[in-house]
DNA sequence: CCATCTTTGTTAATACATTAATTACTTTTA
DNA sequence: TAAAAGTAATTAATGTATTAACAAAGATGG
């Protein structure tokens, strides 16, 4: 049996850990959780998306979802309209204030990646990126 | 600003879903979590751990360790004793009935791991555990 | 020796993760 | 075209994540 610490699951959640150290504090300053700060992303890139391809693209579940639509909505961050050819799907796009709220931490955002590039290595970092990327394409 | 996609936290967790559907489905199927599974994991490998030191070596903080613990008790796969030096460390360690769960598991596990290695490569694997270990000892 | 500070572990409150089941709407098929 | 099969989103139930606050045991300094 492989040692503990040699599995990869286990180390890329540690490395994760060790990438929002560099993020958590201004997120948490800003009363943002990580997954309301990944839809915020999603959506100020994508200007409007259906739910499910949002799920798909910030990696979080439909169930999970919709509870976090709810409070975003609540907060008046995000507005939703229904798809006219298909009734069953939501159309999600930021509101004005989530567009302002998004546009005032982006540039503290970047610093903050940054300064962990700096720490780290641009070149491994687009190394690692690229074999992340070839990773998450794998299926069982 | 980045492209959404280029975020290296979303990497890490795609690539890290992407790795554990080649394992959640037979832990599912022996109704084990993630979390417990690596708890087991941990507990096998270093015998007896007090609750901080698991809580670091699994990256669950104490809070959310209380309550795993507290249903690995109720179902019988962990013991806990009270370290003399020191009354307020709880030393943590597994049941028999754990080990054996443990030893008919691990096989199918490492299957799933040598599956999982045939598709991406041993020599990227190496590559990329090296890169993440640097990673996760990085500090802001 | 005592008051203070620190550390370990827990509780509480809220947010999110996971699976199964359900609802409402669409598409297929007989 | 009515019934069956499929899909998008939600609800329900249980488990975990995160932060703050706390109790109890231990270390420290006056």
């Amino acid at each position: 049996m492989r040692k503990f610490e040699d599995s990869l699951p286990l180390q890329l959640l540690r490395a994760r850990e060790a990438t929002m150290l560099f993020f958590r504090p201004l997120l948490h300053d800003n009363s943002l959780t990580e997954q309301q700060w990944r839809i915020l992303r999603a959506l100020y890139t994508y200007r409007e998306l259906e739910s499910k391809e949002l799920a798909k693209r910030c990696c979080i579940l439909s169930p999970s979802l919709t509870g976090i639509l709810k409070r975003l909505a609540q907060q008046g961050y995000i507005q939703r309209r229904k798809c006219h050819e298909d009734q069953r799907r939501a159309l999600i796009s930021l509101t004005d204030k989530a567009y302002d709220l998004f546009e005032r931490l982006s540039p503290e955002v970047e610093a903050r990646y940054a300064a962990f590039i700096d720490r780290y290595s641009e070149e491994k970092l687009e190394e690692l990126m690229g074999m992340l990327r070839e990773l998450s394409e794998l299926e069982p």
